[in-house]
DNA sequence: CCATTAAATAATGTCGACATTTTGAAGAAA
DNA sequence: TTTCTTCAAAATGTCGACATTATTTAATGG
């Protein structure tokens, strides 16, 4: 959204790196982001740092509050259900339309996504194996909709999808137990199979399942994480 | 999306100018926003302006290209009916919301807003008329969507309103003629109609229809708008 | 003891200056 | 002419300093 290839600014690198630490909770929800400390870990000027949270704003990750600076956005219970619900309808959007786009390279890419997400499924706590797993979660997820030929849509998908990570993130360094007793693994590979076959209605219903598994999860998790300040 | 009633800071006054600037075609599309002549026509440091336009990129409104600056957001018969298609799609997604949760009050916003449209439909190419209309445009269909509890199909589609508004506005200033032979008020009324019929399908069917006239009329008249720079 | 006010401390918002990069023009070489 | 190089002008990105506003702390009065 932001570099054309070029060596990527300051207030780029710093954008990324502060959504990285809301996403991650490094950052706590309704927390104020005081600019002073934060330029000095990132060993850059405020300027940079305004501009980086100004961008998140409009991402829906930061809050601006004229004259009282800026403040990682609030979680809360109704927030994450209307993320879900939202994030249910704009994703089936996608996802029919993906199907009804895609070729053959696309599903391709599609088996081969899941096929590595699969094989990095369990991991043993170790943080950058979570952490792969997160991005190939990520990267399976964006495939399965890659052909959908609307800009926005896409947009608005990766946006919710965000959002949705960051809660998994808060929920789970709260419950190191992580997944349940869920076949995650299964559940992505009925997805795959599914939308290879172009099989919409199918493919539609499992994804609204797996989103929905998700949210539940999210939701039980949700309690205790607002038990914290 | 950011004060808090808070005397406003004077990079949220800028973003908002800069907005309006860009929605009217002051600042062309794909035209490089060059920060110094800006700043001084602002009387303003290029401080807020380069927050302003950061905020500006992550509605769509504003490219940036590291090293290279801000640059308005270019336009195109793709991405015309990319907005298009989207807001259909997400609008009637918030008006079907908005039938089911509305109340009595809300259906008398609608009518309300409704009325007050009609009576400002004829302008007579004054500029002041025309803002107005402009504005109790967006009011009718924020209120038809405004019972929608979903802040983030709300958000989604106020941006895509936005875009499209800006269609609107470019194709204006080429085509002074404006309205065309078509009956805007009686489709304006005839929405709310059955939107306070509690009548989704036919109020969906309808608000597909009036976006699509809409749409219809913008990509004739693109090929025009294209020809300039 | 609590509430209210006043002073201090800290944080924000804005600006102007500096270094770096890009852009544009002028000129040289093929 | 066309292409490439060189150089100057302009624009961007970043920083540190200043003024203003918010927040915390201390003090005062009830």
């Amino acid at each position: 959204m932001s570099d054309d290839s070029q060596k990527p600014t300051e207030a780029s690198l710093v954008t990324a790196r502060l959504r990285d630490e809301i996403l991650s909770g490094a950052v706590p929800p309704g927390s104020k982001i005081k600019l002073v400390p934060l330029a000095r870990r990132y060993q850059v000027s405020r300027g940079p740092l305004r501009e980086a949270a100004s961008r998140l704003a409009s991402e829906g990750l930061i809050s601006i509050e004229d004259q009282r600076g800026f403040r990682a956005a609030p979680v809360s219970l109704s927030d994450l259900e209307d993320v879900t619900h939202t994030r249910q309808r704009i994703e089936l959007l996608a996802l029919r339309d993906s199907i009804e786009h895609g070729d053959l390279e696309w599903e391709g890419r599609v088996m081969a996504s899941c096929h590595i997400l699969e094989r990095v499924t369990d991991h043993g706590g170790d943080p950058d194996k979570v952490a792969a797993f997160a991005e190939h979660h990520r990267a399976f997820h964006e495939v399965l909709v890659e052909a959908c030929p609307s800009r926005y849509l896409l947009q608005f998908r990766e946006r919710l999808y965000t959002l949705t990570e960051r809660y998994r993130n808060l929920a789970a360094n709260l419950y190191a137990s992580g997944t349940r007793a869920r076949d995650i693994a299964a559940e992505h590979q009925a997805i795959a199979e599914a939308t290879v076959a172009r099989d919409a209605e199918k493919a539609s219903e499992l994804m609204a399942a797996h989103l929905g598994a998700t949210a539940t999860v999210l939701i039980e998790a949700y309690p205790d994480l607002f038990g914290e300040k």
